[in-house]
DNA sequence: GCATATAGTATCAAAAAAGATACTGTAACC
DNA sequence: GGTTACAGTATCTTTTTTGATACTATATGC
């Protein structure tokens, strides 16, 4: 299959220089849970493992923590472990998740709009 | 395994009722090239269907046509088929689309704060 | 003494998404 | 008369993502 390279585009598209690279977004925030554990952590602040678990419906435990975990390694959330028993474990939204709050704005906007 | 539904999710936190349905967002412009698509179709105009091609690294043709026609499907995109040989078809974004605009401003700005 | 809640991990299986490949038809160009 | 460009379709395979299941440890309540 014959597909065009980054150079490439550029080469021939150099009007494609001021728009932002999609995918490395999609890498961050894409996926099927990223945006609702985001959402919840940015606009009703710091929960606990469990809280998060019943707040998504369909999400099951494996999947709420690699997500997660991955958040926590692309500095979006922050992990906060209690010496407890049970044990607790409260997840934070960074600054730079906090960032996001007017992406999830114009997103809600552009849903509520619904008439184009 | 024992999940949330939707309705238990609401009952037990009402609060969750006033944020936009994540999911369904998702079905309309997630995915690896939705959102590379309607960048350009948004913010460079109409494109043919080869342009698009040679803009986009990566995607193969097969992808292309799935990707445009569920956007078609969901009324983010026109096509204009020209009666014409060489085949020359033309995409565009609908208004429902141009009103994400501000979405994809709050990521380009997102993107490029990178602070936090 | 048994069940429950907590926050996980490890392993395996299924489903969904993406990709490769081969094919179509016709006009223009060399 | 062979090659290229155009905009696809059909079929199959691979890869990625997501999900199911069983398991861990320990304090508290009944």
């Amino acid at each position: 299959m014959v597909t065009t390279s980054e150079a490439e585009a550029l080469e021939k598209h150099p009007e494609l220089a001021d728009l932002c690279p999609m995918p490395d977004i999609a890498k961050l925030i894409g996926g099927k849970w990223k945006l609702i554990i985001l959402q919840i952590l940015i606009f009703k602040g710091t929960k606990r493992f469990n809280e998060l678990r019943r707040m998504i419906p369909g999400v099951t435990q494996t999947m709420l923590t690699n997500q997660l975990r991955a958040l926590e390694a692309d500095g979006l959330v922050t992990r906060k472990i209690y010496a407890e028993v049970p044990p607790k474990v409260e997840y934070t939204a960074t600054q730079r998740a906090l960032d996001l709050e007017e992406m999830f704005h114009a997103m809600h906007n552009w849903w509520m709009r619904a008439d184009g």
